[in-house]
RNA sequence: AGGCGCGUAGCUCAGUUGGUUAGAGCGCUUCCUUGACACGGAAGAGGUCGUUGGUUCGAAUCCAAUCGUGCCUACCA
């Protein structure tokens, strides 16, 4: 037997095989089109639009989680189907070299070696970096291998890369050489641990129980003595005092007005500070007076500027305070912090400690205190760059957006922070990422930023130059990968083809989090750059194509099955190659896909994932009865079935298949034309088109969600639970090995051939098995992936044979349903009596057989009135009586039909009510009078029948 | 402090311009190991759509208030 599956699906079995297969055959792989604008009639691959999504990098230092699995498997699947459907597909792979993350990891590694990154120095230390990224660096990359995901491997970049570091180097300098750069000293979010600046971004707020302290600042009457009044202001942070150098108040907060132009003495530092009137001041706000810090405070900072105040910065790196702050240089700041307390306390100028909590500034990555602090950073001027990116999101004279946000309400929450933004600060005291093109001049001070390093000033020509140590922002050179990656600045004829054919990249899939870190980014840098790439043909590049992508899809979040965010301390995290281990891959995609419904979050419950691993085993087992059948066919006949031969360029395969199928039947057309071949046949293939239909406009719009659910449905609903049953009439072996066996056997095949297809993108390794075993080691293509999707562009649904069938369901269900209640064993036969009108009867005669089996019944009798004394069950198309001798219980009979009169009644009144009211009979649309006229009627029908029914059974015998 | 979102069956969620008697999966109950599958089949039970008010012929859907809940943004010391 050439298709000896065993009994239930194993995905572990499977999975590992196709996972490397696809790698190895480098079969997603999309090369740089050839020559594409010179001669017309090239590949044609060429004449195929592009569709390009570029992955969001993980770090290199990252480790596959839930968030990265929801976000590959959303992105693989529109990859798939985008490329089954007959794009250009290229999905671009890589890693991020994270700065901050990768550099704390290596150190640690460091430490453990007993040394310090300080006493490797920076060489040695980078190059240790680039010895762990070699080892360790990418794992994430060998995960997203194992879950299949269709990206182009040869194309796999790394945010360092010779090439794409050669685009960093460029970007800054063209900002530098347009004024956009620029350096100065400002107050910065400092992390004492990193040891570096870091953006606003970069720090999460959290309320933190804290306190307030009041301190009294002595007034300095004219002499230079103490009046023995005081000042006192309310600050957080006690221990920046050290660097106060003044105090302000409202200009006309009266308590305080006898006081202006008064100095006062600095507690502690014994220094004298000025009184500064500042508007800013709330007086409503502690003690109405604030202490001012312009080495540690932003307002303060804001305020020292307006005053030309000095400002003292007190802490040196490491939070620890400095020789600024005199006796009390030395400790960390919060040690200093304790005795500066206690020393205020004993010279009694601690005013009171209130208990005061407030949002405090935590380093993203290493939670530490942030503190604010003066320190000389390089910033870019971002408002021309947030301009087009604002207009690049908002409609042009024709209504068209160049970018496009899904969920919608995205666009709101991004152009809210661009039109808000403030100038983004790159520069990074760390060792590991971009180093700052620039050079200092020892002797002239100047800066000189340059393609190439240089070797003498550029101002003063002096060769004691030293390079900036900083390094740029890791953000910095992920935003620029959109021209990066194509090639940008060296558009060359060989990188210009790449830009041309993947510029603008078409979609971004990503979470809401790095909206703004990444996504804004990307799109102030891509506009910004792409700008001076002009257009193939050589025409200037307007702002909708040089933006870096066309859609912007943004996903939920994955929590854990109590809503809960996943973190590595709450230790709720789902190790995402766990469950794939357990559930195969397939489910847990499955899981994802059809819980991805835009705007809300997902709960993962691995309860859904059992459910579609059960699906996996259901769709296995179903191509185990096909393989079975047909196999049967060809050995007892000898003959084998000929394939419709696939055509690779055909995106409607269905048509060939169906066309191949049908003229088996005699007289039949195709499906659309054939009215009168079985209609199971037509039912099945009518829903299959529907179901594609379906597939493909959710897909449109991103609901895979329904996308999923649709597939489900069909798959189990209704090929497995009512297709496969009614076909085994026709494949019965007790039948000859005639036409009817042979088309059911055609349709059959073709459906589920079909259906595969249609299930590759969500569920890849099961369909990719099955495909092969279909295809019996002679597959038309390397890969189902490579196959085109079912569409149903060409067919209209036809909704003939799906009314007629659901006709038929119902009195098979009505008739289970009734065996059940008056407690048929489940095996017996029975008659049933039928009272119905023509047409169902027609239907109900020429399908006896699948009535017979589906709801095991011996004898199908049309008759007049249902006999009494039967049970029977009403719908508005017909009624029917299951002919048992079992008593009737006529006790539960009764409450039934009571519940049913109960129901009925409650409709009809509502019904009567709407139908009775002239304001809805004028105001309604037609279809929806129409449709409650009907419904009305029809319940009627059910009323009387069940009141009949119930009168019946007081009368009856019971 | 502002802004956004959510509250629908025991659980997880659909329900996209207001329109017929609100759906699915899991779980639960009962029956069935029939030649694809017990990771299965069949039949069921289960919801006054957080609360209150309003708009409307008609509200899960729109508006207001309220309660609960989650998140984002913010320089009040």
């Amino acid at each position: 037997m050439p298709h000896d599956l065993p009994k239930a699906y194993d995905p572990t079995a499977i999975e590992d095989h196709w996972a490397g297969y696809w790698v190895r055959e480098n079969l997603f792989a999309q090369p740089t089109p050839e020559g594409q604008r010179l001669d017309g009639q090239s590949a044609r691959s060429c004449a195929q639009p592009a569709f390009v999504i570029l992955l969001p990098p993980p770090n290199v230092t990252g480790r596959l989680h839930m968030g990265h699995m929801l976000n590959q498997t959303e992105m693989d699947i529109l990859t798939r189907w985008r490329r089954m459907s007959g794009r250009r597909a290229l999905w671009l792979p890589g890693t991020d070299h994270a700065g901050i993350a990768t550099q704390m990891m290596v150190e640690r590694q460091v430490h453990a070696d007993g040394s310090s990154r300080q006493q490797l120095g920076r060489e040695k230390f980078v190059e240790r970096v680039w010895e762990w990224k070699r080892h360790y660096g990418g794992a994430i990359l060998e995960q997203m291998k194992r879950l299949g995901v269709s990206v182009d491997w040869s194309r796999e970049y790394f945010t360092m890369d010779a090439r794409l570091s050669v685009a960093v180097r460029e970007a800054f300098v063209r900002l530098y050489e347009q004024g956009l750069i620029y350096r100065g000293a400002y107050i910065v979010n400092w992390c004492p641990r990193c040891q570096t600046a870091i953006s606003d971004l970069e720090v999460v707020h959290e309320e933190q129980k804290g306190h307030l302290w009041e301190i009294r600042y002595p007034v300095i009457g004219d002499g230079g003595k103490e009046t023995g009044e005081f000042i006192t202001v309310a600050t957080t942070r006690p221990e920046t005092m050290l660097g106060d150098t003044a105090v302000a108040i409202h200009p006309e907060d009266e308590r305080y007005l006898h006081l202006h132009g008064k100095k006062l003495r600095l507690p502690l530092m014994n220094r004298e500070v000025p009184i500064i009137l500042d508007g800013w001041v709330s007086r409503e706000f502690g003690t109405g007076a604030v202490k001012v810090t312009p080495a540690h405070d932003p307002n303060d900072f804001a305020m020292g500027e307006r005053h030309h105040l000095p400002s003292i910065n007190v802490m040196d790196d490491r939070g620890h305070i400095n020789e600024n702050g005199g006796t009390y240089a030395g400790p960390d700041r919060y040690v200093a912090r304790k005795k500066i307390v206690a020393d205020l306390e004993a010279q009694g100028l601690l005013a009171a400690v209130k208990d005061y909590t407030n949002n405090v500034g935590h380093c993203d990555r290493c939670k530490t205190v942030v503190e604010p602090r003066l320190s000389t950073q390089w910033f870019i001027k971002i408002q021309p760059l947030a301009d087009k990116a604002i207009a690049a999101v908002k409609p042009d004279a024709n209504g068209n957006k160049a970018i496009r946000f899904t969920p919608e309400n995205y666009e709101r929450i991004y152009l809210e922070w661009m039109n808000n933004i403030h100038d983004w600060c790159i520069s990074r005291q760390l060792w590991w990422g971009h180093r700052i093109p620039a050079w200092h001049c020892a002797v002239c001070h100047e800066i000189t930023v340059a393609r190439v390093d240089p070797t003498a000033c550029g101002h003063c020509g002096s060769t004691e130059i030293t390079q900036e140590t900083d390094v740029l922002d890791t953000w910095f050179s992920s935003g620029l990968l959109p021209v990066s990656v194509f090639g940008w600045p060296n558009i060359t004829s060989e990188t210009r083809a790449d830009f041309d054919a993947f510029y603008p990249t078409s979609l971004l899939v990503t979470g809401f989090d790095i909206l703004f870190f990444w996504v804004a980014r990307m799109i102030m840098l891509g506009c910004w750059f792409s700008a001076d790439v002009p257009m193939p043909d050589g025409s200037p590049r307007q702002l909708g194509d040089s933006v870096p992508f066309r859609d912007v899809y943004i996903h939920a979040l994955v929590r854990d099955a109590n809503r809960e965010k996943m973190s590595k301390t709450k230790g709720n995290v789902i190790d995402p190659i766990e469950i794939v281990k357990q559930y195969g891959t397939d489910a847990v995609r499955f899981t994802l896909a059809s819980m991805a419904s835009p705007g809300t979050d997902i709960a993962f419950n691995v309860a859904r994932t059992e459910g579609y691993r059960a699906f996996a085993n259901k769709i296995w087992n179903a191509a185990r009865f096909i393989f079975m059948q047909r196999d049967r066919y060809l050995q007892e006949t000898g003959s084998h079935i000929s394939f419709p031969a696939i055509d690779l360029n055909a995106v409607d395969r269905s048509e060939a298949i169906f066309a191949g199928a049908y003229p088996a039947y005699p007289g039949a057309g195709s499906p659309e034309s054939d009215s009168t071949g079985p209609l199971e046949h037509r039912w099945i293939i009518a829903r299959l088109i529907a179901t594609a239909a379906a597939v493909n406009s959710s897909l449109e719009n991103y609901r895979f969600d329904e996308a999923a659910s649709s597939i489900y449905r069909f798959f189990w609903g209704d090929l497995c639970d009512w297709y496969l049953e009614i076909v085994k009439l026709s494949l019965d072996p007790a039948k000859p090995n005639g036409l009817e066996k042979l088309m059911a056997l055609l349709v059959l095949l073709a459906v589920f051939e079909s259906s595969l297809r249609l299930l590759s993108p969500f569920m890849p390794f099961i369909t990719e098995e099955l495909w092969h075993a279909y295809y019996d080691g002679h597959p038309p293509a390397k890969s189902i992936a490579l196959t085109p999707y079912p569409r149903s562009s060409t067919w209209t649904v036809d909704q003939r044979p799906i009314e007629e069938m659901e006709l038929l369901q119902n009195l098979i269900v009505e008739v289970r349903a009734l065996r059940k209640e008056i407690g048929v064993e489940e095996k017996a036969l029975v008659p049933i009596e039928v009272r119905t009108h023509a047409t169902a009867r027609e239907i109900f005669t020429t399908n006896r057989d699948i009535i017979e089996r589906l709801a095991r019944v011996s004898e199908v009798r049309f008759v007049e009135q249902i006999s009494a004394g039967q049970s029977k069950h009403h719908t508005t198309a017909f009624d029917v009586g299951v002919v048992y001798e079992r008593t009737v219980d006529a006790a539960a009979e009764r409450e039934r039909l009571t519940r049913d009169i109960a129901k009925y009644e409650k409709g009809l009144a509502a019904a009567e009510r709407q139908l009775n009211n002239e304001a809805f009979l004028k105001k309604a649309p037609p279809q929806v009078v129409e449709g409650l006229k009907k419904q009305e009627a029809e319940t009627r029908v059910l009323l009387e029948k069940a009141r009949a029914a119930l009168e019946g059974l007081s009368e009856g015998p019971g």
